[in-house]
RNA sequence: GCCUCCGUAGCUCAGUGGAUAGAGCGUCGGCCUCCGAAGCCGAAAGCGGCAGUUCGACCCUGCCCGGGGGCACCA
C-alpha cells in the first residue's frame, strides 16, 4: 500500500477473494511439505499468473531459498537454482485438489492453474446474483467524510473545479461502495478580498447590469473579477493620474471589506445577492454531474466560531500568544515536536488585529466535523498547492488530543493546465466548465446523428449528453491525482482509444448482443462451461472476478485512477472477445446460454465499474 | 537554505522487490457478404545519472542533474 490510512495491507491474494478457500488448501499442503522436509518456509505471497489465456496463482519460492542461503543451507547454489528446486520439490508432492487442473514448476514458482469450468461458474453465477452489488465490500463500520467540490463563491465553475469535483465524487462512491459509511461535504470560501474585489466592481460599475441566466451570470461575475483586479494592480508607466485613481479604488475596496466585517446592512446584503448567483449556478453543475453533497460548511459561518478555539489553544500550551507586543498568536509546531529541521515550521492561528485565518477554521471545521458528525475518516480534496496547510493542520490537531488526526488525509491533485500555459482566474484566462461540456456534447452529437440518425433526436441528445460527459469525466480520471493535467479540448473530447467513450461503448456492445438475443433468454439455463473455453473467455472472467480487488484497492489508496485503469482493461477485453468469439450465432444452446451469461455478467460489471468513475452506462450509442 | 511532488516509447500516461516493463495518441501495415469499425489484429520505439541495501532494484535508501509547488499574519 503506497499511501492512504494506515489499514490493512492490501495482498495481492485478494484478488483470488472468491477462491481463497482453494488458496487456502494449497497453502497448507505446501506448509506440511515443507515441514516434512525440514524447509523453513518463508511467507507466501500469492499473485496471478501473469500469462495471458490461463487462468491461476502463483507463488515463488525466492525468499525461502534466500532465507536458507543466508543460514548456511542450501548448498551453496545461487538462490533462483535452488527456488526452483524447492518449487519442483513442491509440485512432486502435492496431490490433486479439487478445482486444480494442473500445477507446474517454471523459473522458481509454482504456477497454480485453476479448472477453468467451475471458475468460470462461479466468477458468472457471483455476478449475476449479486448484479449492482457485485463488487461490494463488507461494512467496514467507519464514518468517512469526503470534504470537496469547494470552490470560491464569486467566480465562475472552471475546469480545475471539475476536477476536483470529479476527484471527490469518485472517491465518495468508492468509499461507499467499499464498505465505508460516506458523508459528502463542501466547503465553498464565501468571504475574503476576492469576493470583495467582485462585490465592489460590480456596486461600482455593473449594479443591476446581471445576465439572467445562471451560466451567463457566473461568467460575467468573472469577468468583472478579471477587470477588476486589472484596475486594482500596479502597472508600469502610470501616470500620476492613474496611481490617484488606483489609491482610490483600493481605498473603496477596503471600506467594504470593512464594512462587511462590521455588519454593514448595504453591503451585507450586496454579499447575500451576489453570492447567491455562484451557489445557484454551483448547485446547477453539481445536478447536471450528479452529485449530491451532503453537508454544507460556508467558510463565513466557520469564520466568527473559530476564534474560539484560539483560547483554548493557547491555554493548551499550544498556541503562543504574542498579542501583547503586537503580534499575532502562532502554534510553533516544530519547537513543540523538537524537530529541529524546518518540517513544519510555525503557524499563525490568529491575526495580530484578532482576524481568523484559513488554518484557524479548518481546525474549528476539523472539531465540529470530529464531534457533531463523528467522522472518523477525513479527507480533504485540495489541490496540491496546500500540502503545507494540511499538514500543519493535522499536525496540529494530533497535538491537540484527536486520534483521527491520524487518519486526515489530503487528496492533493495538481493543476489543470493548458497547452498555452496555468489558467488564471486573476486574468480572466480559464476555461470554464459549461463550456467544454457543451461543446463536448455538441461534438458528440454531430457524430451521433452522422452514424445513428435511427435514433430520434430527443434520445440522441440524451445519449450525447453522456457520452460527452463520459469522455470528460474520464479525461479527468484516468490520470493519477499527483500529476498536472493538460487540458487539451481535441484530447479531452476525443471518443477512441483510452477514453470514457471507449468504456461506455463496450457497455452498448454488450447491451445490443442481449437485446438480439432477446431479453433473458439465457436465464433458465443453468450455467455450465462444461466446453473447452476460448482464451479470450478465460481472460474475460479473469479481469470481471479482479472487480472486487480493484475496489478495494483504490478505495484504500484513495486513487479513482485505479478503478478508471481497470475499467479500461475490462473494456479493452471485452471487445477483444466481442471480436472474436460468437455469441447469438454459436450453434451448440449450451454453450450460447453460457456465453450470453457471460456477456450479462461483463456488461453488469462495466456499469458498477462506470458508476464508480461518475460515468453514465447508455445501452445504445 | 529547508520541505514536498515529479522524471518510464516521439507525445500523454500506467506499472511491479523477482518469470516477457504495459496502454492511448502519432507513424507504418492488415480486418466490415459474419452479434454495430466510437472496434479488432500486427510492427517500430522506453525505465534521467551515480552509488548503496538485497540472492535479486525500474521499484527501497543516499547523493547528483532536470522540472513543478510550498515555506508566520493569502486562501
Amino acid at each position: 500500500m503506497k499511501k492512504g490510512w494506515g489499514g490493512a495491507k492490501i495482498q495481492d491474494d485478494i484478488i483470488f477473494n472468491m477462491f481463497n478457500d482453494i488458496q487456502q488448501i494449497i497453502e497448507d499442503q505446501i506448509k506440511i511439505i515443507c515441514a516434512a522436509n525440514d524447509i523453513a518456509l518463508a511467507a507466501l505471497k500469492w499473485t496471478s499468473i501473469p500469462f495471458a489465456g490461463e487462468w491461476g496463482m502463483a507463488t515463488s519460492f525466492f525468499q525461502t531459498a534466500a532465507d536458507a542461503a543466508r543460514a548456511g543451507q542450501g548448498g551453496g547454489k545461487p538462490v533462483p537454482q535452488r527456488a526452483q528446486e524447492l518449487a519442483e520439490q513442491v509440485k512432486g508432492q502435492l496431490g490433486s485438489v479439487d478445482g486444480i487442473s494442473r500445477v507446474e514448476a517454471v523459473r522458481g514458482y509454482l504456477n497454480v492453474y485453476f479448472e477453468t469450468s467451475s471458475y468460470a461458474r462461479r466468477v458468472v453465477d457471483e455476478v449475476l446474483a449479486s448484479g449492482t452489488d457485485f463488487g461490494r465490500g463488507a461494512p467496514k463500520n467507519e464514518r468517512v467524510m469526503v470534504e470537496f467540490c469547494s470552490p470560491n463563491t464569486h467566480h465562475s465553475f472552471h475546469i480545475g473545479h471539475y476536477l476536483n469535483a470529479m476527484l471527490g465524487e469518485s472517491l465518495a462512491r468508492l468509499t461507499s461502495f467499499a464498505g465505508f459509511e460516506t458523508i459528502r461535504a463542501s466547503y465553498p470560501g464565501d468571504l475574503g478580498l476576492g469576493v470583495i474585489t467582485v462585490m465592489w466592481a460590480y456596486d461600482k460599475f455593473y449594479k443591476g447590469q446581471e445576465p439572467a441566466g445562471i451560466h451567463e451570470r457566473g461568467q460575467w461575475m468573472l469577468k468583472i473579477y478579471a477587470e477588476a483586479t486589472a484596475l486594482l494592480e500596479k502597472k508600469d508607466g502610470e501616470t500620476p493620474e492613474d496611481i490617484t485613481r488606483r489609491e482610490v479604488f483600493e481605498a473603496e475596496r477596503r471600506e467594504m471589506y470593512k464594512k462587511w466585517e462590521s455588519g454593514d446592512a448595504h453591503v451585507r446584503a450586496l454579499w447575500q445577492e451576489t453570492r447567491e448567483w455562484s451557489l445557484a449556478e454551483l448547485r446547477d453543475i453539481l445536478a447536471m454531474l450528479k452529485i449530491k453533497i451532503d453537508v454544507w460548511f460556508y467558510e463565513s459561518e466557520v469564520d466568527e466560531p473559530s476564534r474560539k478555539i484560539v483560547d483554548e489553544l493557547i491555554q493548551k500550551k499550544i498556541a503562543t500568544d504574542e498579542r501583547a507586543t503586537n503580534g499575532p498568536v502562532i502554534v510553533k509546531i516544530d519547537e513543540l515536536l523538537g524537530l529541529t529541521k524546518d518540517k513544519y515550521r510555525t503557524a499563525v492561528i490568529l491575526r495580530s488585529d484578532g482576524t481568523s485565518l484559513y488554518l484557524t477554521k479548518d481546525l474549528a471545521l476539523a472539531r465540529e466535523k470530529f464531534e457533531k458528525h463523528h467522522v472518523d475518516r477525513s479527507i480533504y480534496v485540495v489541490d496540491f498547492r496546500q500540502s503545507l496547510h494540511f499538514q500543519q493542520a493535522f499536525k496540529i490537531l494530533e497535538i491537540w488530543g484527536f486520534p483521527q488526526a491520524a487518519k486526515c488525509y489530503h487528496l492533493s491533485y495538481g493543476y489543470v493546465t493548458l497547452p498555452e500555459g496555468a489558467m488564471s482566474s486573476r486574468k480572466g484566462r480559464v476555461v470554464l466548465f459549461k463550456e467544454v461540456a457543451d461543446e463536448a456534447v455538441k461534438r458528440v452529437l454531430a457524430v451521433e446523428s452522422a452514424k445513428r440518425g435511427d435514433i430520434e433526436e430527443s434520445q440522441r441528445v440524451e445519449i450525447a449528453t453522456q457520452i460527452g460527459l463520459g469522455a470528460l469525466a474520464y479525461t479527468m480520471l484516468s490520470t493519477d491525482n499527483n500529476k498536472d493535467i493538460v487540458f487539451d479540448m481535441d484530447t479531452a473530447l476525443s471518443f477512441d482509444g483510452h477514453t470514457g467513450p471507449y468504456i461506455q461503448n463496450a457497455h452498448v456492445r454488450a447491451s445490443a448482443i442481449l437485446r438480439k438475443a432477446g431479453g433473458t433468454a439465457e436465464s433458465g439455463q443453468p450455467t455450465m462451461f462444461n466446453y473447452s473455453l476460448e482464451q479470450k473467455e478465460v481472460e474475460l472472467i479473469e479481469q470481471i472476478a479482479k472487480f472486487g480487488a480493484a475496489v478495494e484497492q483504490a478505495a484504500n489508496e484513495y486513487r479513482p485512477m485505479v478503478m478508471a485503469a481497470y475499467a479500461y482493461e475490462l473494456a479493452n477485453i471485452f471487445h477483444s472477445f466481442y471480436q472474436v468469439i460468437p455469441v447469438t450465432q454459436t450453434e451448440d444452446a449450451n454453450i450460447r446460454s453460457d456465453r450470453l451469461k457471460l456477456v450479462r455478467a461483463a456488461r453488469q460489471v462495466l456499469a458498477n465499474a462506470l458508476n464508480l468513475l461518475v460515468i453514465d452506462a447508455p445501452e445504445v450509442m
